[in-house]
DNA sequence: GCGACGGTTCGGCCCGCGCCGAACGACCAC
DNA sequence: GTGGTCGTTCGGCGCGGGCCGAACCGTCGC
């Protein structure tokens, strides 16, 4: 898929909802909203302690921001949140949240094509291929992403000795560590597993050395099989 | 169940990540890190236009909102979204979205027990009554609410028949038509259907109306046992 | 060591906006 | 009509914050 990633011009809108809750006493409107129920401004303005003016010209923000609408009768105008999808938008930003985005480019700095699609970083592999290795160890539960360290689950244990990749936990390093790749600024696995890793994939010739660029690395075929069937990747 | 109706101490949190957000060049800078890349500062500076300075400070205002994380790597400071939940936000937000709220009380004018249960309201049902039929009859898919128009659907006209509700079309009103409930401040259903509706409730004694209050109605037990077999309302 | 460079902090400017009270307009009741 | 209520608009005040350039700190490379 073409890399979508966001246009600028997205920030606009994105900036306007967010003003109009940016105001405390604004966004504790849009919570007594967040019941269901419609009030007219007086009722607000006296529930979140502002005078009846001030209450107006904040009704009217968030109105204009489209997250609110307007229901007159006789002398009275109802407020209530414009549809059920800001309501749920509301609450789902008192909590917080699933599912990971997408990857994408953006400038970054320039580098040869090859080293770009794989590189050995250290004693682990890097680039693209070190990246989608990663995600998909993600994916299949085979590592796990925490706040402040990353696991490996039995599961990977199983899915990697199935490969060839065996390693014994070291004092001086962990098992597998994150490792924030500079040419596509995501994460790659490092570590003693991910040292291994590499090792295990030149020794089965998967992955061959450039021969003018010693880093520079090369995917063969018998190595694009084997991601294949033994991880389910497509390589690029 | 109790009416959960959103404490006023949300609203700080949500005033928080709302100002978070609310600034177009920081709403930039979130656009540009949803592509999931971790970026540094003068990167972003740069892409939105604004001094590093600048741009440092209002990535630790993302950073203290707890929108952003930081990697550091020599003198580079790598930020990036904290974690999927946050991106997932940052997408609905630039969107919109589904799912109805639930219903609340707040102060409202006060009213006698009975009428705020279910009382007339010129032609038709009023009160938690109407309003939790309207709502069941949106949730049945019989009545749709749009824009600024609520229509009656082809199942609808079988499960009001099913009731012995019938309604023809005039030219004077529309069939169906949400008429906001002062005291529930919610919508329940008006129009011809609304009033042929409560003519029927009335004529098979399903409702009875109080002697001394005329306006006030009280649901019979054949009426509650008719509610729940024909729409599935249970009746607090 | 030294310079170069990425990043943050500081001081200062100025626009924006949240707040109020007062004035104005619309509607209802009498 | 008059008075009362709900609501918005207007003028004005003061704080907050977005912006910059300059100074400062840490790291990298020589």
């Amino acid at each position: 898929m073409a890399t979508p990633g966001a246009h600028v011009g997205d920030a606009h809108r994105l900036s306007e909802v967010a003003a109009a809750l940016a105001a405390p006493t604004r966004a504790a409107m849009a919570c007594l909203l967040l019941a269901g129920t419609a009030h007219t401004g007086r009722e607000l303005a006296r529930h979140v302690g502002v005078a009846p003016s001030t209450a107006s010209e904040h009704l009217a923000h968030l109105l204009d921001a489209g997250l609110l609408a307007v229901e007159v009768q006789g002398r009275h105008r109802y407020y209530r949140l414009a549809d059920a999808e800001v309501a749920a938008l509301l609450e789902r930003m008192l909590t917080a949240l699933p599912e990971p985005p997408s990857v994408a480019e953006l400038p970054g700095p320039r580098l040869p094509a090859g080293m770009a699609f794989a590189r050995s970083c250290y004693d682990h592999l890097a680039g693209r291929l070190g990246v989608a290795l990663h995600d998909r160890l993600v994916e299949l539960d085979a590592i796990r992403v925490g706040p402040d360290a990353t696991t490996l689950t039995e599961g990977g244990v199983a899915v990697l000795a199935d490969m060839g990749v065996t390693a014994a936990r070291e004092r001086t390093r962990p098992l597998v560590r994150p490792c924030l790749d500079w040419s596509q600024r995501r994460h790659h696995l490092a570590g003693t597993v991910g040292a291994r890793l590499l090792t295990t994939l030149l020794e089965r010739r998967w992955l061959l050395r450039n021969t003018t660029r010693p880093r520079e690395l090369r995917l063969s075929r018998t190595g694009r099989d084997g991601l294949r069937a033994h991880l389910g990747i497509e390589v690029s």
